[in-house]
This record gives structure tokens, sequence and C-alpha cells, in this order.
DNA sequence: CACTATTTTTAGAATAATTCTAAAAGGAGG
DNA sequence: CCTCCTTTTAGAATTATTCTAAAAATAGTG
């Protein structure tokens, strides 16, 4: 049994949104007071390696993890900072029709301000 | 006159491909051998906000700086870590289309092996 | 259950690209 | 020449992440 991977992929898909490590380290850290940070770190890869979660890079600070592993894209407010989801259809077709290249994967990142955000 | 600017500004239009600030350094120390890495970054931020290059984050190690600013794409090869370009179409036409939110811009990065690594 | 092998966790140091800070230098305009 | 504003310097600081080596936990096998 592995307790403590088991306790990062729960609070990740107890909680809302996307989080980022610190957050996780923080909210695993009240189940299991001795979770270290390098611990989260093992398991949030090991649970995206094994497809559990999404592991996000935003190339601004921290990288974020989805709970949500199938396929859909990310936005980033740049007024919050927080990282949301977007619907844009079936992206991975339109590279792999239009691209020159073999597309083995690909990381992107819209900037919006989010709603809540523009509602001032 | 802003000298170390155009220094920088040279070596990337007159170098192949894109290049990591370490790289700009290396090669701007050879007309400024008192130049400075701070200073190099200074003038990649000062030239990609005003539009004369452009300033790819690719999440894994370093940033790229590429010399042409219009748009287009660009893919990582994951066995030579080489950034190339790629040719996708009106991306911009399509991610507009199709988003639920409104994008200021975005960040792309695809995955590949180039051409020359496939030539094992 | 005992034994061994593998995985997980810990603690803390290390990494590495980038940014920051404060002071010095440089150049432009009057 | 004087003043203002920009650029540059040197080096420290930042910060998320990774690494290392040792300890602990766990699982598999007989």
């Amino acid at each position: 049994m592995v307790q403590k991977r088991a306790a990062v992929l729960k609070v990740l898909q107890t909680s809302e949104g996307h989080l980022q490590a610190d957050e996780i380290f923080k909210r695993v850290k009240e189940y299991y007071p001795n979770m270290v940070l390098a611990t989260v770190y093992n398991n949030l890869h090991a649970l995206a390696n094994d497809g559990y979660i999404r592991h996000i890079k935003t190339g601004t600070g921290a990288d974020f993890y989805d709970k949500t592993p199938t396929a859909h894209e990310h936005a980033l407010c740049t007024s919050c900072g927080k990282l949301i989801d977007a619907d844009l259809g079936d992206l991975g077709a339109y590279l792999r029709e239009h691209a020159d290249l073999p597309i083995l994967s690909y990381d992107l990142i819209l900037h919006t301000v989010c709603p809540q955000c523009k509602g001032h």
C-alpha cells in the first residue's frame, strides 16, 4: 500500500481547480505531518507517469497539477494567476493535421483574464 | 546609442536557429569581453518587449530566443534538445474560433524528434 | 513467519536559470 | 559643464525543483 501516494492523489481529487506542489504539500501535511516536499514531488511524478493526473508547466513560476488526466487545454489568468480549463475542441487533430513534423505531445498555455477577474 | 543591445540583437540575427541566454552571452562576449549575463537578460527582455525578437519558454531548462518575431510555432526535439520552427497554419485563428475564453496570447511547444535525429 | 528485494520516504544539500539590488558608468540635451 | 535618464556591472538572492544517501516501509517467496 502506498499511503502517501494515495493521499496526494486524494488531495488533488477533492480540491477545486489546479494546485501547485507547495499547496498540495500543505494539505497533505494535515494528514501526514511528517510529510516532506520531496515526497510530494515523487508522488506527483509517479501519478502523472501512471496517468492518474496531469502535470502542467506554465513557464511562469511553479507548475500546476490537474486531477483530470483526459485531454483538455488550460489558460492562465494574467490577473490572478489561476489556471483554468479551456475547451478548444479537438486541438490534437488540428495539430496533427497541419504540422509538418511528427508530434509526440505538446504543451499549450493560453493567457487570458478569467471571468472572475473580468468582473473587476 | 545602445551598443550592447545592438550586439545582442546582431548575434541572434546572424546565428542559425534558436539560442539560449548563455550561448548568446558567450558570443556577445567575444565583442564585449566585459559583458555580464545580467546585461544579456536585460537586453533580451528589452528586445522582446519592443518586438524585435521572441522569447520562448520551453518549460524544460533554459528559455530560447528567436530572431524571427512574426507568428510561427516551435517544436522541441526530445532527442537533441534543439528548438526548431514548426508550421501549423493559422493556429491563432483556430484557437480564437474554438476557445471559450478571450485569448490574450498563448505559448505552445510541440515535442518531436527532429529530422536529423530521426536519421539516427 | 522469516528473509530478501524493491519501493518509498526522509532530510537536507545541490542545482540552475533567472531576477534583483545598489552602485557606477555612459550618453543626451540644454 | 551640469543634470537627468538609461544602461551596465557585480554579485547576491530567489525559487522551484531535483538529487543523494541513508533509513524505513512494504511486498514477494518459500
